[in-house]
RNA sequence: GGGCUGUUAGCUCAGUUGGUAGAGCGCUACCCUUACAAGGUAGAUGUCACAAGUUCGAGUCUUGUACAGCCCACCA
């Protein structure tokens, strides 16, 4: 044997450089497209939002996920882990207005000269530059190639097994042509409209929103009481909190068997102020108990105003606009007739031009004078307000309340397709189970089509164009798709085939479509973005569907169910075999660990640092798939701890193994009972593992292994130590031996997914060709011990444990240093627990310092839980 | 209002098909022992949220209750 210089101290900043490094250097992680499916393991990668910095919670999920990778690549399978960067869409919007003081306006024209300069501080919208779509554009794009590079490097320091020759971003051109491709081919199934229609309006970001990015926030609203006539000359009190928007009241409406307003239905009611006549009818959506149990029906206050007008004659009144104020309206001329248009369009000029709630208070004042009341007696408002709480729709990046509000957009067909989509989430394998019912909850709630289609720049453009009447307007109901041998298109710069570029926009020619995809539009098409869907048909064979989506369960209602229901429309297949639903990284009182709420400690290129990659990765791998964890330096600590632990104890095991004095040992030199009931613990941990693997129940193989490791190094190292050192050319001596080795060289392997550096360093001892790493080495087997006979093991090691503990207890207590002399060790238990006591009686008088014949037994049955009663006499002294 | 999850030692969490409650952290005392003081040894600590049921036996199964977290719905 040769010794080897083995390094003194683990330090674990050096250690992980140098194999973050290597790894990128020799490209281990690279995708071999040359092996077969059924060989192959696919991982559909969450693409992380690229907005300025990571967070413990991407470090925690994405470390879970490289953990379940690095297990498949030990069991053989070829590995397709690709990185995307969702660099798409509004948060890179918003982040690059922040940053660079500016906003995009299309009317301004490209400046190919045009740099500008990051700003201090965050610039308020009205003070931000005007630039060119095409300027704006180019600068998003270099911001977020700034931020690409940054979040690689972390992820390559802390250890993700990412082949980085898979990477793509959600805005580059092949992205947008799978995204136009998708959007095409959904238009060929018919699964695929546009119309013009109230959708859910952001007055802020000024887009239309979809609904699963919409989220309900408690406010408290006012009820306010009007006093509405009726043309008989009667009149009755109606309850609402959006005054504002009386001017668009287009019916009042009460219950049909609500016994108040019988005498009503089929009469005319008339507006206070307005002065307009509206029909009183029923519907069922009306709450008798709620407010006066009689409501307006504007056009828009809310969805039962936009379902009850889909299904009425009655026009519709728009007050207000796509920027949240109130339009100008005209009393008296089409839609919006008045029984006094001079007194309606007094009243109106008073709220035109207003925002909503500057419109509202200026109404409630209009109505609470004198003669506003369309009956000539008082004021129309009755009463002081009454404040109600209510659930308001809100955009989950906004901070106004949606308004619905007419615009054209494009749908996809999901509201038809529920139930297959159903039965496709069925097929897919949810871990943990549970999981699956936020996804059936959802779809079961879905009360809308899928509104693809942003106003905004940065996003990728639909493939459409259309014709321009004699009028100059767009001839929306045939619209001109581009080829999808063109693709990816813009067609605000690209001109449809049969038209010259002069003709854009004018009379007789055309115009292209100027909205963006949502940013879902396309993630939901990762799995076809990685598997070059359409393009390479070998490659997508190869890769679709994934084996694995790792994801967070908030985004179900999003991310997964978009890709289910897209993979389904497309080729009728579930995009992935198993979808594993991450946790969160929680606060001590529970509360979500984000930067924007200031609770996020370290970052986590610190805590690289302070801890260690490995450190960091142990904390993330020893929650369960959808679990939440509690940020917790103490576990880093403990995993550090870990780590250096296994460096030492490698080192000291080594040293053993690699003496100069060290015989030739194998497998069959192994016959001590004690080494013989380690390997069997070892054995079962095996078995385990691959068990627990499958199920990606990482937690529990760290958890075991981490257990059965701290019993090896505290307690059998310590026993054979006096073997492996002093007697390693007897039979017990080789036996010893062969098991340290057997036992260094599994425990290495089964801890390689968790903490992959610095067992990365200690396999890279044992090996003599360079290049052979520990993360291409197999997953611990059983076979691999099919040629020890393990028949015979009993319990030898938890009693060698048991006896070892008493002398060292007994040690303790006497406060003397554990290898202080024992002169005599009385043993009284079970006869048959004393005969296994005796096989391992070698190993136990070396360990604890016993002097020779120094054990006695007394076979008798005792109580309590313990093998044994023990009666230790120390020496007096310890020469 | 509907759904899902959780409640085990001071803290963070394990607890496989029901069979005498487990680990780490923290705490106390001690110890330089052939790798490891960034270490080790030993010790104390629980009406398993509550109630009822099934069972010879329940932390584990059933039902109900309370509390916590998340998701959805409620918008006049």
């Amino acid at each position: 044997m040769t010794k080897r210089e083995l390094p003194k101290k683990y330090n674990h900043l050096e250690l992980e450089k140098k194999w973050a490094q290597n790894w990128k250097e020799t490209d281990v992680y690279a995708y071999n497209p040359d092996v077969a499916r059924e060989n192959t393991f696919v991982v559909d990668t969450p693409p992380p939002t690229v907005s300025g910095s990571l967070h413990m919670g991407h470090v925690f999920s994405y470390t879970q996920t490289d953990c379940i990778v690095r297990y498949q690549r030990m069991k053989g399978k070829n590995i397709f882990y690709p990185m995307g960067w969702d660099d798409n869409g509004l948060p890179t919007e918003r982040r690059v207005q922040n940053l660079w003081g500016v906003k995009c306006d299309p009317t301004v024209a490209y400046d190919s000269s045009w740099t500008g300069e990051r700003k201090e501080k965050v610039v308020k919208p009205r003070d931000q530059q005007p630039i060119g779509r095409k300027n704006f554009i180019e600068l998003c794009q270099k911001q977020t190639k700034e931020d690409e590079i940054k979040y690689e490097n972390l992820w390559r320091n802390l250890g993700l097994s990412i082949d980085w020759n898979q990477q793509y971003e959600t805005i580059n051109s092949h992205s947008q042509k799978m995204s136009q491709f998708s959007f095409l081919d959904l238009v060929s199934k018919n699964k695929v409209y546009s119309t013009e229609a109230p959708t859910m309006w952001d007055v802020t970001y000024q887009t239309a929103v979809a609904q699963a990015e919409v989220e309900d926030r408690a406010r408290t609203g006012h009820f306010y009481d009007i006093r509405f006539g009726v043309e008989d000359g009667s009149e009755f009190l109606i309850s609402t909190t959006r005054p504002e928007l009386l001017a668009a009241c287009i019916a009042v409406v009460a219950h049909p068997d609500d016994e108040r307003y019988q005498k009503f239905f089929g009469k005319k009611a008339i507006t206070p102020l307005f002065n307009v006549e509206v029909p009183i009818l029923a519907a069922e959506h009306a709450d008798p108990e709620k407010g006066t149990g009689i409501l307006m029906v504007c056009t828009f206050g809310d969805v039962h105003d936009v379902e009850w007008w889909k299904q009425s004659d009655l026009p519709l009144k728009q007050v207000l606009g796509l920027d949240g104020k109130m339009l100008p309206v005209t009393f008296g001329e089409g839609v919006f007739e008045s029984k006094n248009s001079s007194a309606a369009n007094a009243a109106y000029s008073k709220i035109d031009g207003l925002f909503i709630n500057k419109a509202k208070s200026t109404m409630v004042e209009m109505l609470s004078e004198d003669g506003s009341c369309v009956l000539g007696k008082g004021a129309a408002l009755v009463g002081e307000p009454r404040p109600t709480q209510q659930a308001v729709k809100y955009y989950e990046k906004g901070d106004r309340p949606l308004e619905f509000v007419p615009t054209r957009q494009w749908f996809i067909k999901i509201l038809d397709h529920r139930e297959e989509l159903l039965a496709q989430g069925a097929k897919v394998n949810w871990t943990p189970a549970h999981m699956k019912s936020k996804f059936d909850q959802w779809v079961k709630g879905i009360n809308q089509d899928w509104c693809i289609s942003r106003q905004r720049y940065f996003g990728v453009p639909f493939p459409v164009w259309y014709g321009v009447d004699e009028n100059g307007m767009p001839i929306y109901d045939k619209p001109l798709f581009a080829d999808i041998s063109d693709l990816p298109v813009d067609p605000m710069q690209e001109t449809p085939k049969g038209f010259e570029e002069a003709s854009r926009n004018q009379p007789g020619g055309f115009t292209g479509d100027p909205n963006v995809m949502d940013t879902w539009a396309t993630s939901s098409v990762t799995p076809q973005i990685s598997s070059h869907w359409g393009i390479d048909e070998a490659r997508h064979k190869k890769l679709f569907p994934a084996d694995l989506r790792p994801q967070a369960h908030e985004i179900i209602r999003t991310w997964a169910f978009y890709t289910i229901a897209k993979s389904y429309f497309h080729e009728g297949s579930v995009p992935w075999y198993n979808a594993g639903i991450s946790g969160w990284v929680v606060t001590p009182d529970r509360s979500k660990l984000s930067k924007s709420k200031g609770n996020s400690k370290g970052s986590p290129e610190d805590l690289l640092v302070d801890f260690s990659a490995d450190a960091l990765r142990y904390w993330a791998t020893k929650a369960k798939l959808g679990v939440d964890t509690i940020y917790d330096e103490g576990v880093f600590k403990v995993g550090k701890r870990l780590c250096t632990k296994l460096f030492n104890v490698s080192k000291f095991v080594m040293m053993q193994l690699e003496d100069e004095d060290t015989p030739e040992y194998s497998h069959s030199d192994i016959s001590n009972m004690l080494d013989l009931a380690m390997i069997k613990e070892l054995k079962e941990l095996v078995d385990r593992s691959n068990k627990n693997f499958e199920q990606f129940d990482f937690a529990a193989v760290l958890l075991e292994t981490e257990s059965l490791f701290w019993n090896f190094c505290d307690h059998y190292v310590e026993l054979v130590k006096n073997r492996s050192y002093k007697q390693k050319n007897t039979q017990g001596g080789k036996s010893a031996l062969a098991t340290l080795d057997i036992c260094l060289g599994t425990f290495l392997r089964l801890f390689a997914p968790f903490i992959s550096f610095v067992t990365e360093e200690v396999w890279s001892w044992r090996q003599d060709e360079k290049d052979s790493t520990i993360h291409k080495a197999s997953f611990p087997n059983a076979s691999e011990f099919k040629e020890i006979d393990l028949g015979p093991v009993s319990d030898e090691l938890v009693i060698a444990k048991e006896v070892l503990g008493g002398i060292r207890g007994e040690k303790t207590k006497a406060q003397k240093s554990l290898k202080w002399p024992v002169k005599a060790v009385k043993v009284k238990g079970e006869a048959q627990k004393i005969e296994v006591l005796k096989k391992v009686l070698e190993d136990l008088t070396a360990a604890g310092n016993v002097s020779e014949n120094g054990f006695s037994f007394v076979s008798e049955k005792i109580e309590g839980e313990s093998n044994f009663e023990l009666d230790i006499t120390l020496s007096e002294s310890d020469s």
